[in-house]
DNA sequence: CTGAAAGCGCTTACAG
DNA sequence: CTGAAAGCGCTTACAG
């Protein structure tokens, strides 16, 4: 039933060579119009489907290309993903996707079949624990263009796209400092995660510039889910000396926290100052709107997949590092948190 | 730079023929260990990596398949495609994921890529609008194997894996004459959405049954998006007589109501009762869990895809209508309203 | 402006 | 058990 009509059936039928119809096909402009006309209707009525399985085998290019991403039910994946689909779609490309479940042996499985599919590039969000050498023994033997984004795998040198995790840290810790917050906790993500370890390191930095405690012993990672943030806040909870304000690791994982938080009898933004990173659309639509550092994954897929055609097209050009400033949003979670010294003074 | 070792120098290398090579890439028992492992070592010195685009060709298999939803934003949705990527991914295949946006052009433009990467199969969730006419254009032609999820077009004839959705509306009035609800407006998803009419449908159906006012003036479509149930809810609320009940067109619809509701400080599950359908993960972490019918998207991904595969097995086999029953979730946002008429009696 | 020919990298009967 | 040969459906110089 597939269809079996080829090249060679549509130039029989039009009377011209298959070189022909594959110009036609091409719309290179050296064939008139009359005979690209005749050629047209006989591809409509003998159903031709264009094969490009074959025009691959020729051309070496696929007009595909591979996201592999650790999931998408998060938020931030999924309007990253609906604008990498956008953009390759734009550029005439199918997208392949697979998911590594931020699991080693799974990205090392879903980029070999990609490889063996003869993607044009791919652009890989890399798990938690990548290391250069998973890269190398994948990208290295074929050479396939790739972007990487969001988090680094140190001593990997391609092309990137990433948000300045540590700048999104050291707004938010200013921002803390501003209301009067004097000690914070940071928790969840990922424990290996690079980008846990710069917003991080931006929270620390920012908040020692400002004389604002960073408690550490009140911060340790999760994972990235929204569970995650639920068990840190029970745990941050049972702990002695609650914080003045909570920062987790994203906003997903902050949802958790405001639940476990609600679920305590404490109010966000009054009891206790909680923020997070990535302004997924429900953190504006809290009952408590969570303030929140903006860090765009549309605009990263879209700025991904840019960069992988321009590689494409110009392979040996130097390696390209495309930084995404973050930008803070203030919202009632923290800005009502000047309230506090008069509802519960830290103990 | 890409990998341009083929089976010829492997077989240079190995000192067999190319015939020899292929059969130990595919694992023939024919071949003698001895010289299997002479070839593999071979492709390993080399850095062979199998093409698979060259024996596509020859095969007319790709080992890969199409997914085309409307989006994935919806986390609906990104359960269905990581249920769908798992199952592809231990067949071995690689999944091409394409979305429509809700818009016809779209998805024929997304699934005219599909059919010309000649994609083994499809699993579509088609747009709203879909007609038979849309589907017999792409599919009729080239006879790809499809599944469609969910979502029916009346007159065509295929494989399909659908929710009992006019089981869960029946479920959901139920539940709510049993709470002793008297009246309910249906609100949200999208205007032509053949599931909207099966969920409304079951809604009058056991309404009617039980003598619950169906409010039809008060029920009306908007999309399937939070905004959708935002803008519902404002309209409904600035209307005369308020229903006991809301019931949304689905989780994702009723979190946007219950945003609007907690702006104007009607707490839902007091106020009113409010339902929806799905059970997202969002559902029962609300202040006020939202009382919803399960309607298990993963299942629904992976029995697609299991399908998709048998009918690639066997494509005569007649097609079969996978039927997947709805599971009510009786949570606070209906079950406290019985508190209602001390509260605020109806007008 | 159009056609004949070679070839992309595999797989698969078919001989031996 | 292994090899020679044909062919999957295109594209692309190269002639004419």
């Amino acid at each position: 039933m597939p269809s079996r009509v080829t090249i060679n059936d549509v130039a029989a039928e039009s009377g011209v060579s298959r070189a022909t119809v594959s110009l036609v096909l091409r719309g290179n402009p050296k064939i008139p119009e009359a005979t690209a006309q005749r050629v047209r209707a006989a591809m409509a009525s003998l159903g031709y489907v264009y094969n490009r399985q074959a025009a691959n085998l020729r051309t070496q290019r696929t007009m595909a290309i591979g996201l592999v991403l650790t999931g998408v039910r998060d938020p931030w994946f999924a309007d990253l993903t609906m604008a990498v689909e956008e953009v390759a779609h734009e550029a005439g490309c199918t997208l392949l996707t697979g998911y590594s479940r931020d699991r080693l042996d799974r990205q090392e499985a879903v980029l070999s079949t990609m490889v063996e599919q003869r993607v044009d590039g791919i652009v890989l969000l890399p798990t938690s624990e990548t290391t250069s050498v998973d890269l190398e023994s994948i990208f290295g033997a074929t050479g396939v263009p790739h972007v990487l984004i969001d988090r680094r795998v140190t001593g990997w040198d391609s092309d990137r796209v990433r948000v300045d995790h540590w700048a999104a840290g050291e707004q938010v810790a200013a921002h803390l400092a501003d209301v009067g917050v004097r000690s914070m906790a940071f928790v969840g993500g990922p424990p290996s995660c690079p980008v846990r370890a710069e917003r991080e390191g931006g929270l620390r930095s920012g908040a020692a510039a400002r004389g604002v405690e960073f408690a550490h012993e009140l911060s340790f990672p999760t994972d990235a889910e929204r569970l995650g943030g639920t068990r840190a806040a029970r745990q941050l909870l049972d702990l002695p000396g609650l914080p003045d304000a909570i920062v987790a690791y994203s906003d997903v994982v902050a949802l958790g926290v405001l639940g476990a938080l609600r679920h305590r009898g404490i109010e966000a933004g009054r009891g206790i100052a909680l923020a997070g990173f990535d302004d997924i659309e429900e953190a504006a639509l809290q009952p408590t709107p969570l303030t929140t550092a903006s860090t765009f994954p549309a605009r990263l897929g879209s700025e991904a997949v840019r960069l992988l055609f321009e590689r494409l097209a110009n392979p040996t050009a130097p390696h390209r590092d495309i930084v995404i400033d973050p930008v803070l949003h203030v919202r009632d979670s923290t800005l009502r948190w000047a309230d506090r010294q008069s509802l519960a003074p830290r103990v």
